[in-house]
DNA sequence: CTGTGTGCAAAGGGTTTGCAAGTAC
DNA sequence: GTACTTGCAAACCCTTTGCACACAG
């Protein structure tokens, strides 16, 4: 849904201030199909400051247009959405950070009726699952 | 298994030269029931060389001593074993790390026979499962 | 004795802070 | 016009590298 948006329109959603800057930004997440890098962000923006970036940066995560992602490895990816809004309390849906071990591409996905996670004696608010393995397109290319 | 046994006897089991820093590090470890971060590490150890500290975590982390976690917000923490040793291939135990939302541990918990993960078009070949929520000690204070 | 570990100095890299000028609304 | 944003310089902090000396086995 966020995809078919212009960065504008994002921007006008979360009452971000438009500038050319922030819509160059949140170019580099609409064109991506994936989590990206601060690297491939700064890729994409070409000659560009990095304190600018690293606010924008800050500021979309805090208003919730992207969210940050961990892998083991210290691997930090950003992907569009807000992490917090699509985690349901009951556990109903599930974020699934997904990397690929061939391409290294991590990929958002959302797993409806996804079974429930219980530890004894902790309650746990919020899941987030990190799995590795291979991403469509690699195992296409595989055979 | 891993916490009677004394940093001397670690060390041999994991074939690394036994040495006054590396013997103090592992009490870190040892001393704690939770996964600490590289400033706890540092408390502990009170006076010290840095570059000695990075370069024995880097030897315990390869050599499967500890393990790495990342948790959103850019929390680094380490933990003793060995995660890819935990992780079995058919998913039969996962890997948990909890992070407690009250005083903010981070804990690694090993979860048998829970469920599988299965997302269409994707091999899952690993998942590591992070939660959020609150601890036992946290709940009980709580009441 | 030999290979490994340690500690110091210095360099490297990512990220943050302060501030003046520029810009969205 | 006002408050927010940008861009530059500089500071900060974590981490790595190089090297000489010390030490474990």
């Amino acid at each position: 849904m966020l995809q078919i948006m212009t960065p504008e329109e994002v921007l006008k959603k979360y009452k971000i201030r438009i500038t050319p800057f922030r819509v160059s930004v949140l170019k580099a997440f609409l064109n991506a199909d994936q989590a990206i890098s601060m690297n491939d962000i700064e890729d994409y923006l070409g000659e560009h400051d990095r304190v600018t970036l690293y606010r924008t940066i800050k500021s979309f995560t805090e208003k919730g247009v992207i969210h940050e992602i961990t892998m083991p490895g210290n691997i930090r990816k950003l992907a569009l959405g807000s992490f917090s809004n699509e985690v349901h309390e009951h556990q109903d849906h599930q974020h699934v950070h997904f990397q690929c071990v061939s391409c290294n591409e991590v990929f958002c996905i959302d797993v409806e009726d996804s079974p429930q996670i219980t530890i004894k004696g902790f309650e746990i608010e919020e899941v987030e699952i990190q799995a590795k393995g291979k991403c469509i397109a690699c195992i296409k290319n595989l055979n």
